[in-house]
DNA sequence: CGAGTAATGCTCATTTCGAGCAAAATGGAG
DNA sequence: CTCCATTTTGCTCGAAATGAGCATTACTCG
């Protein structure tokens, strides 16, 4: 067994957070106009595991303190090396990435060189549902896509990839599943539809759909794809959201913020049943007049009672058909 | 950003399957009759992913497909080395392991030199409630923690402890949550109640509670729990359960597959009736007489069908008080 | 002061959940 | 051959949850 390889370790974070109804990523900006996540090294002299790391990482350079962190994924396919490389002074060796998904409530403006907030949905414009079914899934990609699971020359594969198309986006009467946000991304990858397949020679067409988002650096699509799926599953039965309030808030407001992260709406009185009965906020008897309607009392999170108990979350309801 | 830090990356595989109501995980036995988890280096020449590195050198060792397979976490705490160093010829550096998940229903026992067998509830009797709780948690757990508890010295310590014990073990009244592996083990390691606490001198005071199993190599036992924990909420959403099972099965079977898992047991109308209100199996006419009692029809899994619609999983209710 | 707007309160049909009873089909003991 | 233990399978039923709607209340703005 050859013991050292060359092997270089980094740390990817996917950090999120919601502003308002605005769901938020922070990037980094790269040189023509390219985005990618924070990226760092990971120093194993200096810290004694990854996430304290990346806490102190992220300190440094977008000053701000994390709240709730995550492991997501550790990155490790061959192929990874040029685009890091290039955004890094590494030279070379192969590149293996640990990527955390981060959430805080901080929303205001990192410093300079401290990284931009940028929305989400702006990398995944078809999974935002909130206003409705986004039209570029009709328009453009499912056109496409249907066109490209034709193209397989087996008919098992042509199968296989309708298959595919019918599991991920809901083609042919099966519902939309939230969640699936990497299938969906990488189904997109695979079909050459979005810029990162063309920019890394894997689609065997030219790219250039549009309305598909900026392609981001090296895999950094990808793994915020990830986070996405792992944070719209997690929202449903861990109390996640409340990592992404203030002290108090209203129920409108958390219920915006669940609504930003699963990409779609909720019947409002439901939703706050779920919520007292699982018991997770209190009144705090202070109101909200700034409602634009009847006040709204200020809620806030009691993080002491449940933290364990009946480890349910937040009920979702099943995507309505639309 | 200095590059090159001495890093080895291994790949750690918690293969398991369940053999009738045995859930058995593959160990391999070290000197001074020692347990560890397969260990392998991860060789970035070779291998163009973890998981095909994985699976090679599975293949190599056990000699069997790995049927299911799933990436759990990266472990790099510092302090793992001096214990892998003494497993491999690695001779210093850090080390990082990136752990697996993968299932198998090949149960048949694994060549000389590919590992044992072996049950794993041994190395945490008191996660199997499917004959009732386990003794072992009221008789020498629960009064051991609970010293422990009382043992810290702020009043606010003491009461985060017990909060803590409240949430993982259900000490007054709260319920048993199956998926809390992980952190039950880490409460036993901090409260210096298993071997490798003391083995590693993180404990303040000697361990040897009787009945908690034989410690494990390094953090193996941390990795297992890690394992267990994602596999007892994976099988609740996703079909997991299928992956253990061979080509042709009766509902019973399925059933014990399930509550191997979990670690209780399920009430057996209503596990059929979750299951075929999802689709997941079909009869295949066939009959299996060996049961002991009236002969059961033999189902098979339908992969085709259900791969991602509903993506509900098994219903598993709520755990009942007992 | 009325209109618009959002929060809050309540109801109701439908579905799901947890649990039990009963019948059917086998093997084995006497 | 018959009775019995054992297991599969089918069915029922009350309690709880889910999805969706209507009605009322309490603000702000013009």
């Amino acid at each position: 067994m050859a013991a050292a390889n060359a092997l270089v370790v980094g740390l990817n974070a996917v950090i999120l957070t919601v502003n308002q109804d605005r769901p938020q990523v922070l990037i980094v900006p790269q040189d023509e106009d390219g985005v990618a996540l924070p990226f760092g090294p990971f120093n194993p002299a200096e810290h004694r595991t990854f996430e304290i790391g990346l806490r102190r990482w992220v300190q440094e350079q977008a000053r701000f303190q994390l709240g709730y962190v995550e492991q997501l994924y550790t990155f490790g396919d061959r192929g990874r090396e040029a685009p890091v490389a290039a955004m890094t002074d590494i030279g070379d060796g192969r590149i293996i990435s640990v990527g955390y998904l981060a959430l805080t409530s901080d929303t205001s403006t990192p410093p300079d060189g401290g990284g931009l907030w940028r929305d989400w949905y702006a990398f995944f414009p078809w999974e935002d549902w909130r206003e409705g079914k986004p039209a570029v899934i009709e328009q453009e990609i499912l056109p496409r896509l249907s066109a490209w699971a034709d193209e397989a020359a087996a008919p098992g594969r042509r199968a296989t990839r309708h298959d595919r198309l019918k599991q991920t986006f809901g083609e042919g009467g099966s519902r939309w599943n939230e969640e699936r946000v990497l299938d969906r991304y990488e189904l997109l990858y695979e079909a050459g539809l979005v810029d990162e397949a063309a920019r890394d020679g894997e689609a065997d067409r030219p790219s250039g759909c549009p309305g598909l988002g900026p392609a981001m650096a090296s895999d950094h699509r990808r793994i915020l794809a990830t986070a996405l799926s792992r944070l719209r599953g997690k929202v449903k039965y861990r109390p996640v959201a409340f990592e992404l309030m203030p002290e108090a808030f209203t129920l409108s407001a958390l219920q915006q913020t669940v609504e930003a992260i699963i990409g779609y709406r909720l019947h409002k009185q439901n939703f706050r049943r779920a919520l007292d009965r699982a018991g997770f906020v209190e009144g705090t008897g202070k109101m909200e007049s700034q409602t634009g309607g009847r006040p709204a009392e200020l809620y806030r999170y009691r993080r002491e009672a449940l933290a364990g108990l009946p480890s349910l979350g937040l009920a979702t309801p099943k995507l309505r058909d639309v």
